[in-house]
DNA sequence: AGGTTCAGTCTGGCATGTTACCTTCGCGCT
DNA sequence: AGCGCGAAGGTAACATGCCAGACTGAACCT
């Protein structure tokens, strides 16, 4: 049995059940508020009940998980404070980062934010939205790999999983995609002009456009399965 | 027995091991490089293995500590990177953050900073450096909870706790609390002034001010105690 | 003598048993 | 019938035992 599970180990048992269990909280496949049982998460996984609670316990710091303590753990409900908050922090980050990022940014970035640009493109043309957004994650990834800052590049990734989740709920809005396409075109052009000041004010704008589609979904949301909200 | 500790039990043991842990790091008390035995921590400390564990990872999350598995966990060096990244996110975070308390600030947020600045002079008086630094934190502190942003909170804290031991290991400059104050002293100007843009290129001052001096310690640390940082 | 292999020892990761606590539900008391 | 109280079930937190991988050092081979 060893050899073969020692084969997919390159990383830890905890930390491939935490990716599991984030991906299914973030696409809504366990609900907010659906309870996570570890005994029974364990048996699924084939893994005991020692990192099935790590990887809660890491859920729980990225509030994706409520922990009540000698009661249970469930997937968190969408809160506005939390969105509001993870917003906060992706903004701070993402300012700051185009800010140097523009500084420091050379034909290879700036060739492959262009790539990145026209595969968006492509994905409009063929109206096949997961792609986009994928793309648009890989963009702003993109942007904040050349920083070679890992540690913060995983508190944005952090920030950004509760964003998720009023966005997968909510109706896509007509013409949003679109949009946002010519804010990502605004966002590139001024990491190639070089001025940092310019480049923070178009993501700042970028992520004011999100903030109100993530509030408009979260009143969308509100109004229709507000068990999912608290 | 179960009277007693459940009186002190607040907080799980965990959360105790990793306050005790981290305030002996951030103090130097257990210097860059130090082996962390779980079984000996844990027979200090009174718990078994399973809470230490827990800290140690959580540690290991904030670059505090470096665990190599299957043979150690160890104080983390102090990288020149890690110093990087921590400042790059404290600035990111602060710099969004006075933004927008800049715009929320009432009367009864002015006056505890007030009262801040005024005990600051007041150590800087006697020149009590080590009050003078708690207050620097609290100023700091005061200022981002007016954001009611806890996680966020909790992110600065991690981010600065990098920054704390080059300055503890490195001899204070002639001067530089004093100029602290100054830049404090213009921070809170400019919230009073409720011009964002003003007192985001203010906090922008200052924390460059902390990176130069936060340069300066690394400089003068690797020419003379190079074995703590790699 | 130098290099290599292999056993010993130490470590963290994981499995599993135990405990203490919180919730709930049902029984008994008023 | 209503209300309080207590027992039971379920949970996270914790304790403990086990295992596999990584370094170390010594013996052996070249």
């Amino acid at each position: 049995m060893s050899e073969l599970s020692s084969a997919v180990q390159d990383q830890s048992k905890a930390e491939r059940v935490y990716d599991e269990l984030r991906r299914r909280i973030r696409e809504l496949t366990l609900p907010p508020g659906a309870p996570l049982r570890k005994e029974e998460i364990a048996l699924e996984m084939g893994v005991s009940r020692a990192p099935v609670s790590e990887a809660i316990a890491r859920l729980a710091d990225e509030a994706l998980v409520d922990v009540f303590p000698q009661h249970g753990s469930f997937v968190a409900p969408i809160r506005a404070e939390d969105v509001r908050e993870s917003l906060l922090i992706r903004i701070a980050l993402e300012v700051e980062a185009i800010r140097r990022v523009t500084q420091i940014a050379d034909a290879s970035l700036l060739a492959r934010l262009e790539d990145n640009l026209s595969q968006q493109a492509a994905a409009l043309e063929v109206n096949d939205l997961a792609v986009f957004y994928d793309l648009d994650e890989a963009l702003h990834a993109a942007i904040f790999s050349a920083l070679q800052a890992p540690r913060a590049m995983r508190l944005l990734d952090a920030a950004r999983a509760p964003l998720d989740r009023p966005r997968r709920l909510g109706l896509p809005e007509a013409g949003r995609a679109e949009a946002t396409y010519a804010e990502h075109r605004r966002l590139v052009d001024s990491i190639a002009s070089g001025d940092a000041e310019f480049a923070a004010a178009a993501m700042r704008a970028h992520l004011a456009m999100v903030a109100r589609a993530i509030d408009r979904q979260l009143e969308e949301i509100g109004s229709t399965k507000s068990a999912l909200l608290r």
